[in-house]
DNA sequence: CAGTGGTCTAGACCACAGC
DNA sequence: CTGTGGTCTAGACCACTGC
């Protein structure tokens, strides 16, 4: 069981860092002197670093040292998939309608295009154990090479329905998420019949060149979703 | 204006991978044909590597050779912050109650203690322009050094409730989102009167060693909150 | 066995901070 | 000017893979 002497170095620092022995904003000793410390060479030294500055503990200023930095409280990672999170997972879809439409101006705007521009819609139920528990909506400019397909449609996942016009990649993606009161459409799609509101998601994906290739919307029973998140 | 030679390897590796030239699982040639290709040496080849590696675009294989990840479609990053989000910013907070309870079954199970150890109770309104938007509860371990001055309480974010007690370097952090229905006292605080769902958030604090520090369970207004993710 | 990635060294030159 | 971090080299030895 060899731990490399960079490994060491990250310990170390990352100790005084945890421990509160150094504070954000307070100088790390310089290379040169982590080098004497720990008997390594340089780039050994170096390599340490830019592991803790990778992880968001330090940060450098050419020219004068490398610092603690202060830790961002809110940033969280979430994992978000459509078709399964924490509590449920989609076993069954069914497909509604796949159609051509005009957009209106709110989603022309949305998706950076001109409302004379044909968009396709697509709708599905998401089912888990015969119980339909989100209604799915996606926006998607037509592309080449798109599956038009229902077999192809009907259990794509957003990423994956466009996956054949761009490689998959070059994609960003936000995400809006919200909680909304089910209309009566809604309520009756997905067998609602008590006060049950809706989580819901809207993704939006975009190409390399950030454009807009995507809108999806899914209304997720209450009942039915948890999102997670974690910090690191 | 110089741009390092490792820039110029990831730059023309990570285009063949955007562009779809390279595909997932496809190897990438090794790192001494690399260092021919591009009249360099090894440690600035597998600089460049390094930094491919660290953004999810490609992972080694000792012995074997570097290859072209799948990316991780359901991954987002999201920024929490209990006192202001994409919408809206707490400008107000009311301090309901400070208490020390025991805790019920399921409080204790969640903060991993047994029930006759005492919990700090704080329950706070979050005010937007004079409008509650929010009801907040946390739930502390009580540690030498905590906040209990009502002063020191009434704006804190959970983090720096915390901070007192633990670098908050070493605190780690999980997030549960969900859509819920209010009852009749969280409407009667935050003048709900129709049909309003509420986007809840619950926190939870950990110190470095895993243990439960807090839980937090922040009650939004759904038409006063966003919550925003994006990949990358 | 030859080829791969993983670690490490002991130098070098540069641009930049600060005195 | 000295000291700092940023880049880069040309070697070295190791453990591992696959033939």
């Amino acid at each position: 069981m060899v731990i490399p002497v960079y490994t060491q170095i990250v310990e170390s620092i990352r100790e005084k860092i945890d421990s509160g022995t150094l504070k954000p904003g307070d100088a790390i000793e310089s290379e040169n002197s982590l080098c004497r410390e720990f008997g390594a060479s340089r780039m050994t030294i170096r390599k340490g670093l830019a592991i803790l500055a990778r992880d968001g503990y330090i940060y450098s200023i050419p020219g004068k040292g490398n610092f603690v930095k202060k830790p961002d409280l809110t940033k969280y990672t979430v994992y978000y998939d459509e078709m399964s999170n924490s509590i449920n997972s989609v076993d069954k879809t069914r497909l509604l309608e796949v159609n051509i439409i005009m957009p209106d101006e709110k989603l022309a705007d949305s998706l950076q295009i001109s409302i004379r521009k044909n968009v396709i819609v697509i709708k599905r139920i998401f089912y888990t154990d015969g119980d339909p528990v989100a209604y799915d909506v996606k926006y998607l400019l037509y592309h080449r090479g798109m599956p038009i397909v229902e077999k192809e449609i009907q259990h794509a996942t957003f990423s994956e329905m466009l996956s054949k016009a761009t490689p998959i990649f070059a994609l960003k993606k936000e995400l809006v998420i919200y909680a909304q009161i089910p209309n009566e459409e809604i309520k009756h799609r997905l067998n609602i019949y008590n006060e049950l509101p809706l989580l819901v998601v809207e993704q939006k994906l975009f190409s390399k060149e950030n454009k807009p290739m995507g809108l999806g919307i899914t209304y997720f029973r209450g009942d039915y979703i948890k999102l997670l998140g974690t910090s690191h």
